[in-house]
DNA sequence: GCGACAG
DNA sequence: ATCTTGTCGC
């Protein structure tokens, strides 16, 4: 399907209209199929945004190949409205837009900080980022917004996945697998943990796929590398645009 | 009304 | 997200 740009969430007017709109883009996302580019050959991008200060939002996209950085770019901009939970993409996904669109290679998939499919319309940031732009992407969150565990999710060992299912809360059946817990690294035999990742299907893929193409570009650090790279270059422009040091 | 709530 | 010290593990 082609890119949406009049999907942008960009200058959307009320919280009504945001919810509309995702609906609209939670009926134009596919949450099925998985990416057959070997791994060694796939460009894979990774996004994320940091702030330097409330009035100030700058979002880092990298394009890898292979564990290496083929290109990156940051930019700089102010966000439209504050942290509302469920309506990130409103927020953040003007400034990952124009950052991704700074970006020379094309991206075979991108790895998004945020949901995809866990959410409770089913599109989070991963989701309406991959519509619009029309690329597969992955939805990476450090906590769960909604859903549930099919089982505990305590201390996994490296490798583990279990699967979330939709809740109440969550716009689909409740035995749709919306994600999965997914342990990208763990600990030895201490009695310190790493929490999971929740890792969802934004566009373009299914939640397996997802799950494994995370586990697939995470080495020796809990995030997948994309998302680490562009991480760390967000944070580092926010800390030197920050008033102080 | 109260608590929960990606970043 | 950001504000912060120490602490544990590899």
């Amino acid at each position: 399907m082609p890119p949406r740009p009049d999907l942008h969430p960009g200058e959307v007017e009320t919280i009504d209209l945001m919810r509309r709109m995702q609906e609209t883009v939670a009926e134009t996302a596919r949450f099925e199929g998985s990416i057959d580019t070997p791994i060694a050959d796939l460009t894979a991008g990774g996004v994320d945004q940091a702030f330097p200060h409330a009035e100030c939002i700058v979002s880092a996209a990298v394009a890898e190949r292979d564990g290496s950085v083929l290109d990156d770019s940051i930019v700089t901009q102010k966000p439209a409205i504050g942290y509302v939970p469920g309506y990130l993409a409103f927020r953040e996904g003007p400034a990952a837009i124009a950052a991704i669109g700074g970006l020379a290679p094309t991206l075979d998939v991108l790895m998004v900080d945020g949901n995809g499919r866990i959410h409770p319309r089913q599109a989070g940031l991963a989701t309406h980022l991959g519509v619009v732009l029309d690329i597969p992407t992955v939805g990476v969150a450090k906590s769960l917004l909604c859903g549930r565990p099919i089982e505990p999710i305590d201390d996994l060992d490296t490798g583990e996945i279990v699967p979330i299912y939709a809740d109440e809360s969550v716009d689909t059946d409740s035995e749709t697998i919306i994600g999965y817990a997914v342990q990208t690294r763990q600990y030895d035999a201490t009695d310190r943990h790493i929490n999971p990742l929740f890792v969802s299907p934004g566009h373009d893929l299914g939640a397996m796929a997802a799950a494994e193409l995370t586990l697939a570009l995470s080495d020796r650090y809990k995030l997948p590398s994309p998302i680490r790279q562009a991480d760390r270059l967000a944070t580092d422009q926010a800390a030197m645009q920050r008033p102080k040091g």
